[in-house]
DNA sequence: CACCGAGTTAAACACATGTTTAAGTCTTGC
DNA sequence: GCAAGACTTAAACATGTGTTTAACTCGGTG
């Protein structure tokens, strides 16, 4: 009646997917390996014995979680470019936005890779830097590149001020539940999980933010005057 | 040689203080009540004596880190309108950001108060929804309304939409240590920890969002085309 | 068959957590 | 002076953490 010795590295699969789905939804810190493990019905060593360590193993689970989305918009970018298609900043943003809200290919619920991405930020700002440079600084720069040739009244360090705040607003609508607030001000009317919503918001403010004229040079006087 | 018996709550005023700059720096979750006592020098029964528990101490540090800044920006604001002045959307935005950011009133360095929420937001989703309506409804209401009477080709959800997407840039530039990749794309240009220069890319940036048009409606079938 | 080694298990380890306890100290008002 | 009570202390408590250990299972290979 015992099941056939599951594959080699099926549990480790389904560590890795009980992994994502808590880490997702309550971050690092919040979520224990033996959590995980129970919610993968195995035996709570077998993390340290697949993984190493709980930091390896949040380290894998971004690097996996990346991996599909970076592929899957850097073919869409160059897609795109080949046949000189959607190449006004409207078609740009969409490419980079709608996968990381739709989230068609990796994983079912959307959202996903943001709130990873947004719980390591916040509560591992030790293992940041060099997993999300590794995971997502290729597509990054890629989409800052193309950012900048349609946008050529604006320096590229003005670029990447922007592109970060569009990632800020992103990864904040992207919190579960929704931005304490959000709800409630707008009477239930603003509801931040529904991801077309979403979208539908921020693709034209984050165009106007885009194209807006460059800042004025010399912040600190500016900075000064109320 | 004793130090005369400290008034009555002088060690609570010393926990209050380094709570606020522990979790400001590290998080909720991070942040251990012994580190907390040990910072203010006291016995780590203490926090319990004084504040009854984590929890309570973590309320009561947003709600007294958020007090002044709150009464500081419905002052600056109630002054502009008493004066007329500064009502076009730069002075408005100004009045809502410069205190979040420059922080001259409560603490000394800036910022503080922007990452206890953007802390509670993302550790303590259980504590963050009434914490945060009781610290900032009002303010953010209040701002709402002046955002809606200066643009009124947009409804009052959309102004909302693009108040909390505003809000996010915000936080995520106010991460300590910078955004992974903000540095190292920008070379090292692009500095996040310096207020001045990020009020002034955030500013007009978020200006241009605010005044850009109504997304379109049915948001479900332009979200397809891709 | 014997055996190796990858996989799995329950138990233990060493330590950190938030909180409580019981005894103590000191100030204050009567 | 002395009792009431606010405050402080070291120790303990109960639980949870990431990780390690030693025994064990079992399919595949020489």
């Amino acid at each position: 009646m015992k099941q056939p010795r599951s594959g080699p590295s099926e549990t480790r699969r389904k560590l890795l997917e009980a992994a994502v789905r808590l880490f997702s939804e309550h971050g690092f810190r919040a979520v224990s390996v033996r959590q995980i493990a129970a919610a993968a019905g195995v035996n709570s060593a077998l993390v340290n014995y697949h993984y190493g360590s709980k930091d390896s193993l949040i380290e894998e689970v971004i690097r996996a979680s990346a991996a599909g989305h970076v592929a899957e918009r850097m073919h869409h970018l160059s897609q795109a470019k080949r046949r000189g298609v959607a190449f006004d900043l409207t078609g740009l943003l969409r490419i980079y936005l709608e996968p990381l809200l739709m989230q068609e290919s990796w994983a079912e619920q959307g959202g996903t890779l943001v709130r990873l991405h947004g719980y390591l930020v916040t509560e591992r700002p030790d293992l940041a830097e060099d997993i999300v440079a590794r995971a997502f600084n290729t597509v990054n720069v890629a989409f800052i590149d193309e950012l900048g040739a349609l946008l050529p009244h604006l320096t590229r360090e003005v670029i990447i001020w922007r592109f970060y705040a569009m990632i800020g607003s992103l990864l904040f609508f992207q919190i579960r539940p929704a931005p304490p607030g959000l709800l409630s001000i707008s009477a239930g009317r603003c509801d931040s999980s529904n991801s077309v919503e979403v979208l539908a918001q921020l693709l034209p403010a984050s165009i106007a933010a885009f194209q807006a004229p460059m800042p004025q040079a010399g912040g600190e006087d500016q900075a000064r005057a109320i």
